[in-house]
DNA sequence: CAAAATTGGCGGG
DNA sequence: GGGTCAATGCCTA
């Protein structure tokens, strides 16, 4: 049960890039006006970064770090020289803090820097929209906030107007495409041709694409017009080179965000072509996606693409742009959507990234690589000038790495300042840590996983093989942080140490006599011809009664051989179907009970609930499973909540946000969130309380988490409980995060193979107090 | 021909 | 190993 509590002030992690930047915000800060198919007005900082980006983009500079001398270029860091002119880095890394518009800020610049500072040439059409922009426009007069790039509008989103008549439930809804879940492709496309509008349209060839029913050309704004526009042909050249298109990489779970901004932030008389390269349907005509003036997808499509067929359309494509957004996906080279991403055709190339380093310096050298920002793009130059010194502590290296990363990279904070002033207001976050007493029983079932854990892991140290069992070190250490949840989250049938090659077999058997008893045919015993009493599977594979079996082997003694297949067996041998028993525990409410911390849980909300039943929560685990747990006390305790985890469709989500966002009574005040689902990107303003289940291995993680409701468009406080497990594994986690973090903040991660080798064998002893 | 289940890559370290 | 996301084979309608 709760204790006490410790106030940790609102302290936010400094993230390691930050110290690369204290003193090197420099003068970024002209600001550029978008072009005027951009609908909504920008804000300071935007603009800046538009201008930023634009000169970037225009730049006729020879990259960072290289000179002209006497014909030859000579690379200042390197001090090497070579004949060939250098390929010019047209991008860099937009790396503003979530929340601040990088969205918007890209399609500002999509639209507005097309060739030479000229806008990309769009065909308008006229009449017909106009209302609906400048209801927009009022809209947007009203509310003083951010046209942020998770679409902010708060109480009067200009989306919620043109889709009124749509949506079902139509009330207030800031995440626009997600609404018509409930309205099929067909029926939808009628009633857009009958009337209402272009906008309603996309959203549902989106809808569908996601549901992978169909997927198509999708022009921003459907006029039925071929363009012609304002001159250049569809995949016509703009100044010199034929690119047109922009290329957009992004996660899935902000895929619908991005399709969402284009419509709210072009001018609904404009047409941009939008192409979502998704679904099975998708066309791979080469043709059709160099005509657009922006295609969408996922990595893992790209990357897909790239593996399995010999022809990957992306690939062949010459793009105009290729933009990475959450781009610190693509920090480990030997991926294979890393290599997908690496072989891409492009002028210009930019990565977004509120953390564009996770973990250590290394994940730089892949961005760097992207950029194609010679020499870094090969590994040994970037050891050799950079990783290596920097990691050694050499001062010099420092130095040039921030030049380095000065010249390419923009951030801003939510904290930075423009001209004196915030550059957003949030309201209050404050943490606490909610440390959790295990029971009797609890603490006896823990001990016991850890006895066993440490005799293997010990074995190991002895043996002086802890890295190559790493993954059975790992799967003890799950179970133990299982144990700090809920004991019926702890796998069962693993428990190690028993036999020899057993545990896969067992494995393997269990399935098999799930699969058998599950097929819904009443299968019978071989022995007695009945259907099966306390079946049991045997080493070779056979299904018999408990009994019947056991009475063979009874009477054959040692010689026991199996019934069908004549294999020899014993009863030691055979493997009890569990499926019952685990069922009758999660399924239904019998015998479940609960646990130290669902207790810790529920004492919370309970007392949530009675201060103000209109408060919001949002609780959040890593283990699914143990999301499933916690949903029988809420439904008994008369909660209403929705759930969002990474099993769900792109529907299903929608409509668990929707109902969440939903703040008419009755509505759900809890919603239960997967740590990773959804990644970045949700908007869950609606929450101002946070559970931290469990703690996550990676800080950053839970604050990514923790930032879907502490962003623009929240009005109340946001309150974050942890919960922490007194002396156990989740006590020790904290430390090492901590250690970690000091580390990164440090020395920016610097390990060597070395090191970190011993460092995990360390983080390992702390774990498992050893 | 569409939904559920399986398989495989990835990153967590 | 847990979880996520895409593709694939499979089964029912």
């Amino acid at each position: 049960m709760a204790n006490y509590k410790i106030f940790v002030t609102s302290y936010q992690l400094k993230n390691a890039f930050d110290k690369l930047f204290d003193d090197l915000m420099e003068d970024k800060t002209r600001e550029m006006e978008p072009a005027e198919a951009v609908f909504t007005p920008l804000l300071t900082h935007q603009k800046q970064a538009l201008s930023w980006m634009t000169s970037r983009e225009n730049s006729n500079d020879l990259p960072p770090f290289w000179e002209e001398k006497n014909g030859l270029y000579f690379n200042v860091l390197t001090n090497f020289a070579v004949k060939e002119r250098p390929e010019k880095v047209l991008g860099g890394i937009l790396a503003d803090d979530m929340g601040l518009g990088k969205t918007l800020t890209t399609i500002a610049l999509i639209v507005s820097n097309f060739h030479n500072g000229k806008p990309l040439p769009l065909e308008q059409c006229e009449g017909s929209s106009m209302p609906s922009a400048t209801r927009k426009k009022a809209a947007l007069k009203e509310k003083s906030g951010d046209p942020e790039e998770s679409g902010e509008p708060v109480g009067s989103s200009p989306l919620k107007r043109l889709h009124a008549n749509s949506a079902t439930a139509d009330t207030i809804d800031e995440d626009a495409p997600q609404k018509k879940a409930k309205t099929t492709k067909k029926t939808a496309k009628k009633s857009a041709n009958t009337k209402k509008g272009v906008v309603l349209l996309d959203d549902v060839d989106f809808a569908a694409a996601l549901e992978c029913t169909s997927s198509q050309a999708v022009p921003a704004k459907k006029s039925a017009k071929k363009s012609s526009g304002t001159g250049k042909g569809p995949s016509g050249a703009g100044g010199g080179s034929g690119a047109r298109a922009t290329l957009i990489l992004c996660p899935l779970s902000v895929l619908s965000n991005w399709l969402d901004q284009f419509e709210q932030h072009i001018r609904a008389d404009v047409t941009l072509k939008v192409y979502l390269y998704y679904g099975p349907e998708r066309s791979r005509s080469v043709g059709l996606l160099s005509g657009q003036d922006v295609v969408l997808t996922t990595y893992n499509v790209l990357s897909s693409d790239f593996g399995n067929k010999a022809s990957s359309p992306l690939h062949k494509v010459n793009w105009l742009r290729v933009v990475l957004d959450e781009g610190h996906v693509i920090r480990n080279p030997s991926a294979l959507q890393s290599k997908a991403v690496l072989g891409l055709q492009s002028e210009r190339r930019w990565i977004l990234s509120g953390t564009p380093i996770q973990n250590s310096l290394k994940d730089l050298y892949m961005l760097l690589s992207f950029l194609k920002l010679k020499p870094f793009d090969v590994k040994e130059w970037w050891n050799r000038i950079i990783q290596r010194p920097v990691t050694m502590g050499d001062r010099f290296g420092l130095k040039n790495l921030q030049a380095l990363v000065k010249g390419i990279t923009l951030r801003r904070t939510k904290n930075s300042k423009v001209a004196g002033r915030a550059l957003v207001q949030l309201p209050e976050r404050r943490v606490f840590v909610q440390h959790v007493t295990l029971s009797e029983e609890e603490r006896e079932e823990y001990e016991q996983v850890k006895r066993e854990g440490r005799d293997i892991v010990g074995r190991y140290f002895q043996e002086g093989t802890v890295m190559t069992n790493y993954a059975d070190v790992l799967a003890i250490l799950v179970r133990l942080r299982q144990c700090c949840c809920h004991p019926s989250l702890v796998g069962k049938y693993t428990v190690a140490g028993d036999l020899g090659t057993p545990g896969e077999l067992r494995e393997r058997l269990i399935n098999k006599i799930t699969l058998v008893l599950n097929s819904g045919s009443d299968e019978e015993c071989a022995i007695c011809l009945d259907s099966l009493r306390q079946p049991v599977i045997t080493y070779c594979a056979h299904v018999y009664c408990r009994p019947c079996i056991c009475e063979v082997i009874r009477s054959e003694k040692e010689q026991a051989k199996c019934p069908l297949c004549r294999a020899q067996i014993k009863t030691k041998e055979l493997v009890e179907y569990p499926g019952e028993e685990v069922e009758a525990r999660s399924a239904t409410g019998e015998n479940w009970q609960s646990s130290s911390k669902v207790d810790a849980l529920m004492s919370n909300l309970l007392k949530l609930r009675n201060e103000d039943p209109t408060v919001k929560s949002l609780v959040v685990s890593q283990f699914t499973r143990f999301l499933d747990v916690i949903e029988l006390p809420l439904r008994e305790y008369g909660f209403s909540f929705t759930r969002l985890d990474g099993s769900m469709n792109q529907k299903t989500r929608a409509k668990a946000i929707q109902d969440f966002q939903d703040s008419s009574p009755g509505s759900p005040t809890i919603m239960l969130l997967s740590l990773k689902a959804g990644g970045v990107g949700l908007n869950l303003t609606a929450a101002s309380h946070v559970f931290l289940m469990d703690p996550a291995w990676n800080p950053a993680a839970e604050d990514q988490c923790v930032d879907r409701c502490h962003r623009l468009g929240q009005s109340r406080d946001v309150v974050i409980t942890k919960f922490i497990v007194k002396d156990s594994v989740e006590e020790n986690m904290v430390k090492i995060q901590k250690k970690k973090q000091e580390l990164v903040e440090k020395a920016f991660g610097g390990k060597n193979t070395q090191n970190l080798k011993q460092a995990r064998i360390d983080e390992i002893r702390t774990l498992m107090e050893i």
